[in-house]
DNA sequence: ATGAAAGCGCTAACAG
DNA sequence: CTGTTAGCGCTTTCAT
């Protein structure tokens, strides 16, 4: 493609017989020019067609009002939920979101280069996993970084997420007062803050409640893991009764996976998964979650990118935690002793 | 936040004790600079952690290497999974997604700004609706426009989506052939022009195979749509025993319709989508679906987009018309009528 | 209220 | 191969 042209202020000052510094004022909010003046370069800038260029500004200022944004499976429900209510927050901020997909962690290296090419003012991570090693890297940067979901609090480094800990000790009293007796945790990927505390949490309480450790499943937040560790589970012996899943996605798959193999829910097993995805109230589903309040956290991020007082303690790192909120469904519903 | 300061490559240039040309050389891939240049360079840029700033250089080229990435509901699992791939793909291509998120169509007046005043180098539009009047204005900026999924075809707009017509006349087919005898179609929202060819297809060729004119429902691609044009349908006398869908999210929608309802699929009404999206194959659906073959459309779109012999043509409109694929899973398997 | 001029960080053209 | 210089389109002093 060739060189584009564009319009620039120095084309519409001609047209209006005005100053290029009089077209600029008149495209900036509350700069001083006379009514005459904005009106004829209003004039002019409409019929050629002028649109301010916001390169320049960003590389003067440093400031591009543009967050990078990093996922890693859009394809996840609760992250696409995510990414649509955070770019329409970004917006109303007057920011731009630019998306930056990274496949692993390792490749996060390669991807340094655009988040500080771009001078982009603040990075917000949506990553299952994000390495210490590549916080650091991170750091150096000197942006804001919001960990949305994660725990890691670095300079510069900041984390916002649901209480896990809190929630995972939630799910084992809610399964347990539903009936549950011979308990399950299925976890999502090894590095996965978010699995390890909802975990540690869940077993913790569960000893507390004088019950036996659950079995550990493995599995990777996917719906195909969460429905190959079902047929795994139905044929163990004894069978577990009550089954935590680190997200819903993984607990569809469950749920599917019982299914196939006979198995129903909630009468013979309970399930309970974390993140309240519009897919859990679905017909064949009515699967019992965790709502993680995705517009608070969102709320919660923006003050920690945004300018003002909570971005200068986002410089030393903080750490923000959320109550999850426990929907209950049909699938922890106790079919002896239903809660009145 | 106060000012950022950067690291220049000015400053990089007097650590390494030369210009600041060689600087830039240093980072421009195929310069001639000396190998004991460079390496006085690498050493010095490694030491203040320098990052190339693109900016000045999208300033003078007028080429952000941002490509503008317009899209409606990414809570759909087939927008998600175009955005991952698309995403996937610009990023290799060495260009950067700039999300934008639309409410309506209207909104879009309001982000016209936006993608001018960063200077993209194109826009992909995977929204259902886009009105002549949008494309009008953005033909206005004169950089490549792309409909996903639409078929709008302008000065500096083209398309790219599969052959929704044939795709819509296969569906009739498919559904007569597994003992299909009263037609439905369920449309998307009114503009969409995916859902008006697939719809015209299907019509056409069910008069073609001498059936009686479909009944049609209307809904808006949500999956609540779906399943609230299901229970309208199980009233109906007599009730349709064979449904096209305009996409999957509201036949999926449907199929847990006539669950609530106490209807079959694929024993007393078949149903089948469009977008092929992971869900089809869960346990309880095994939904029929059409794939778009999103690999290739996101090829065809970067084809356009991107510099080469096929962006000229872009420059006058194209239009890309993809065949689709059908995925024959239960809910269209003729229970009489097996295919052999 | 307005115009002139400087300068953000880089690339490209030119001279050596 | 390397340094000097100009300039991309703005915003921001500084005069007037």
């Amino acid at each position: 493609m060739s060189e584009k042209r564009y319009v620039s202020s120095t084309d519409v000052a001609r047209l209006a017989g005005v100053s290029q510094s009089a077209v600029s004022r008149t495209f900036t909010e509350g700069a001083s020019v006379s009514e005459a003046t904005r009106e004829k370069v209003m004039a002019a800038a409409r019929s050629l067609g002028y649109r301010p260029n916001f390169l320049p500004q960003a590389l003067m200022s440093n400031r591009s009002r543009l967050v990078a944004v990093a996922v890693g499976a859009v394809t996840n429900p609760f992250y696409a939920s995510v990414l649509q209510q955070f770019t329409a927050a970004l917006q109303d901020a007057g920011q731009q979101v630019a998306l930056i997909q990274v496949a692993s962690d390792y490749a996060m290296d390669a991807v340094l280069d655009r988040i500080a090419g771009y001078r982009v003012d603040a990075l917000v991570s949506a990553l299952a996993v994000l390495s210490p090693d590549t916080a650091r890297a991170l750091s150096a940067l000197r942006i804001p970084v919001v960990c949305f979901n994660g725990r890691l609090r670095a300079e510069w480094v900041s984390s916002v997420s649901i209480d896990n800990l809190a929630a995972g000790a939630e799910a084992a009293d809610h399964l347990h007062q539903a009936g549950g007796r011979r308990f399950a945790f299925l976890s999502g990927p090894p590095g996965s803050p978010a699995t390890k505390d909802r975990r540690t949490g869940f077993v913790r309480r569960l000893r507390t409640l004088r019950e036996g450790a659950p079995l550990l499943l493995s599995g990777d937040y996917s719906y195909e893991s969460g429905l190959a560790a079902a047929l795994r589970v139905t044929d163990a012996a004894p069978r577990p009764d009550a089954v935590a899943c680190a997200n819903d996605l993984a607990a569809l798959g469950f749920l599917d996976g019982l299914r196939r193999a006979g198995v129903r829910s909630p009468e013979d097993v309970l399930v309970l998964g974390y993140d309240n995805i519009g897919m859990d109230a679905w017909e064949p589903y009515q699967l019992s979650s965790f709502d993680q309040n995705v517009p608070e956290l969102i709320r919660r991020t923006l003050r920690l990118i945004l300018d003002g007082d909570a971005a200068e303690e986002a410089r030393r790192g903080v750490l923000e935690k959320v109550p999850a909120r426990l929907v209950a469904r049909r699938t922890t519903a106790a079919p002896m002793f239903p809660l009145i």
